[in-house]
Formats: structure tokens, sequence, C-alpha cells
DNA sequence: CCTATGACAGACA
DNA sequence: GTGTCTGCCATAG
């Protein structure tokens, strides 16, 4: 990354991952979203793919829109899957997640970026 | 500067 | 519900 500056983008993405409460996932494009930017989904992954950043942070509760774990299982899918199933997420036949049991709120404008400002207040302070 | 890559997401067959 | 293609944008080479 663009070293020089914390990159506010970054250090958003890192609270709001951290919001993500115990037992539920978001996905890639809704941590983006909520951070200021619903089109860096791509960059929450790479964000995610460096060790130094994803530190402390639940990074196992983040996964793809489909409910999915894009990690490889040799790569760490293993671990996050073990993660999340420590907390209760469940797994359908073929690994799949039940959003609709596990899934993060959903605010009905997250996917036009609407939420540029953190709501993190609404969402984490309210559960 | 240009091409390739990626822990993505949406549209479509 | 699955497989492919396209759009997207920062990093890497």
């Amino acid at each position: 990354m663009s070293r020089g500056r914390p990159l506010e983008f970054t250090r958003r993405v890192r609270e709001v991952i951290r919001s993500i409460p115990r037992g539920k996932v978001a996905s890639y494009g809704q941590v983006a979203a909520l951070a200021g930017d619903a089109r860096q989904a791509r960059q929450v992954a790479w964000i995610l793919h460096s060790s130094s950043v994803k530190e402390g942070l639940p990074w196992h509760r983040v996964v793809s829109a489909r409910g999915r774990i894009s990690l490889p299982p040799g790569r760490g899918g293993r671990e996050q899957r073990r993660r999340l199933e420590a907390e209760g997420v469940r797994f359908g036949p073929g690994g799949a997640i039940g959003l609709e049991r596990h899934g993060w709120e959903r605010p009905p404008a997250w996917r036009r970026g609407a939420l540029s400002r953190l709501d993190l207040d609404r969402l984490g302070g309210k559960g």
C-alpha cells in the first residue's frame, strides 16, 4: 500500500471489521461501503491479505457476498471456517453460510455508497 | 506507462 | 443453484 500516510480508507475498513458482531458475517463489499466506498471491495480483500493489518481484527467474519469463504482452505480458509463455527456460525452443504441468519445488518442503500460517513454508531452501537 | 493479478460483486446463460 | 464474463481499482512487476 502507499506508505507515507495512514490511508484513511484502510483505517475505516479496520474499524468496520472490528464492529462486526460475534457470530455475524459481512461481505467485502459491505465492509467497503461502510468504510466509505462501495467499489473498494477488492481492496478490502487486499488489505486483509496483509497480516499486519488484519492483526487483532475479526478478519474471519468477512466473507464473499454469496456467503462463502473466498480464502482457499490451505491458505487460511480452513482456519476461517473453524473460527466461525466456534462462534456458532453454521455452514450448509457446499460451504454456504446462511446470510439470512448470520449476515450482518444490510442498510437499504449501502450498495450505492450512500453511507459515506461511518454509520457505525447505529450499526455497531445498537446491534 | 503498460500488463497481470486478486480473500470481490453483479449480470447473465 | 452453478459456471462464465465483465466491471472495478489498488498493487506488483
